[in-house]
RNA sequence: GGAGAGGUGGCUGAGUGGUCGAAAGCACCGCACUCGAAAUGCGGCAUACGGGCAACCGUAUCGUGGGUUCGAAUCCCACCCUCUCCGCCA
């Protein structure tokens, strides 16, 4: 959420902002409803300070026994409080129309965030490693999967439809060894602090991180009113809500291995063969909580984190800068992490990091206090995937595929498989 | 599912229909004492919004929303949330 404030300083960056990601300009309809807002606040205080001002004269009167006096001041209050009714009601109205308003205007993309319309205006950071150079021939996961007697799709329809997956025996472990791996090395090595924490939520946890008022179509919601959470950024970031606390303390840094369900409606037809797009999926994700001078520097400590975790399996990669059209609502910027992958030849999202600034902060009513001048401030925020598990299960399977139709294991898993370096058909 | 208790400032916690934004304590800040620190003493210290160049003034906020009243943290109603006990249960 932003400064309704700083809109009404600064109502043509917001424009230019809104027109960065696509959007249609809303700061002249947001400060009329700002300055009509404060018209009705201020008549309505006028109102009350004088019928404040009379009801104590009312106990004057009535500690001396002047109850002439208080009786015509009760007629005067009276009349006051006739007009009042009307004005509170559009204060209200007012108010709430406006809260909404600003509740659904994404965040402003920073100044070096690069201006575009969709993801062809990403730009690439940086690309890791190498393609693999092969003499086989490359194939994509779900037949390598499904080849192996791992992957199971038919199966996963039978038990629930479309966009889930059955994995067995030594594919089912390999997921679990990408996750162990992934969080030790989050927690081991990176400084981030291991949460398990609930996967449903309540309407005001969505609200903080920004998926609700806007993207509930996105959820799945339970029958006694939860909702499934989407991504763990939901649970880690709101960790903080409602809390103020000491700067000497920050940065938080969580980080949680938990399923992740998304309803993909919109996505229809994409992606629709496989375990690229599920309804659920593991993922390990990094949130961190920061004041305001350091999140920039945060985010590329983050997205460093993240990269570590394909560098260490070997896996070929590309960092590309999203560029306005392609930020997420709640994003000031967003590094997306690409893994190559062979059977599709092509580059694919396994992990996104963003920096909120104080967008969520805001949203979630998170504060810190200063060290210097103890003043509050809304906290920053920050979360990434590190990495997306099912991807990375994908980007092992296509990088590591052996001619005969086996998968080496990566090095850094070898810890995690019980002595199994080869999946191999059973 | 049944029964009960409770939601007050950064925290703990008092609170009578009016002078209560709210006692007290803790924490924090300033000053004094001290070589310094601790201890002690004195003072300050909520948030948001509106108005003003400013000093400052006004309004709201005691879970939320209504109601009663000239006036509500206090009385009434509804809702939300938390906790405890019983039952069921991984």
């Amino acid at each position: 959420m932003l400064d309704i404030k700083w809109i009404r300083e600064n109502p043509q960056a917001l424009d230019a902002a809104l027109a960065k990601r696509g959007a249609e300009p809303q700061a002249a309809s947001l400060v009329a409803l700002d300055e009509k807002r404060r018209a009705v606040i201020a008549r309505l205080q006028d109102m009350q300070s004088r019928r404040n001002a009379a009801s104590k004269e009312i106990g004057a009167a009535m500690a001396q026994k002047n109850m002439e006096l208080a009786e015509k001041l009760k007629a005067e209050v009276a009349t006051i409080k006739d007009a009042m009714p009307e004005a509170e009601q559009e204060e209200r109205e007012v108010s709430a129309a406006l809260d909404d308003m600003l509740s659904r205007i994404p965040n402003i993309p920073h100044d070096d965030v690069p201006v575009g319309e969709d993801e062809g205006g990403n730009v690439v950071a940086r690309v890791v490693g190498e393609k693999p150079r092969w003499n086989h021939v490359a194939r994509e996961h779900f037949e390598i999967g499904e080849a192996l007697g791992y992957m199971d799709f038919d199966r996963a329809a039978k038990l629930s439809g479309s966009r889930f997956t059955v994995l067995t025996s030594q594919l089912a472990r390999l997921e679990r060894a990408l996750g162990q791996f992934m969080i030790d090395l989050h927690t081991g090595e990176h400084g981030y602090t291991e949460v398990s924490s609930p996967l449903m939520v309540r309407d005001e946890a969505m609200f903080g991180t920004g998926q609700l008022p806007k993207f509930s179509e996105d959820l799945f919601k339970t029958t006694d009113g939860r909702w499934l959470i989407p991504t763990a950024e939901v649970t880690l970031t709101n960790l903080v809500s409602n809390e103020i606390l000491d700067q000497e303390k920050l940065p938080l840094r969580f980080t949680a291995l938990t399923p992740s369900f998304r309803s993909e409606a919109g996505s229809a037809g994409r992606d629709t063969r496989g375990m690229l797009r599920q309804h659920q999926f593991w993922k390990c994700e990094l949130v961190s909580i920061t004041d305001q001078e350091s999140s920039l520097e945060e985010h590329e400590r983050m997205t460093a984190c993240a990269e570590e975790v394909l560098k260490r399996l070997g896996l070929h990669f590309r960092t590309m800068t999203l560029c306005t059209g392609d930020m997420g609502f709640g994003a000031r910027k967003t590094y997306d992490l690409e893994v190559w992958l062979p059977g599709q030849n092509a580059y694919r999202e396994i992990s996104s990091c963003s920096v909120c600034g104080d967008f969520q902060g805001r949203r979630m009513n998170a504060r810190y206090r200063g060290k210097e001048d103890k003043a509050t401030r809304f906290v920053h925020t920050l979360n990434g995937s590190g990495t997306a598990v099912g991807r990375c299960l994908i980007a092992v399977l296509e990088n590591y595929l052996n001619e005969d139709g086996s998968v080496t294991i990566p090095d850094a898993l070898l810890p995690y498989m019980g002595g199994l370096t080869k999946i191999e058909k059973a």
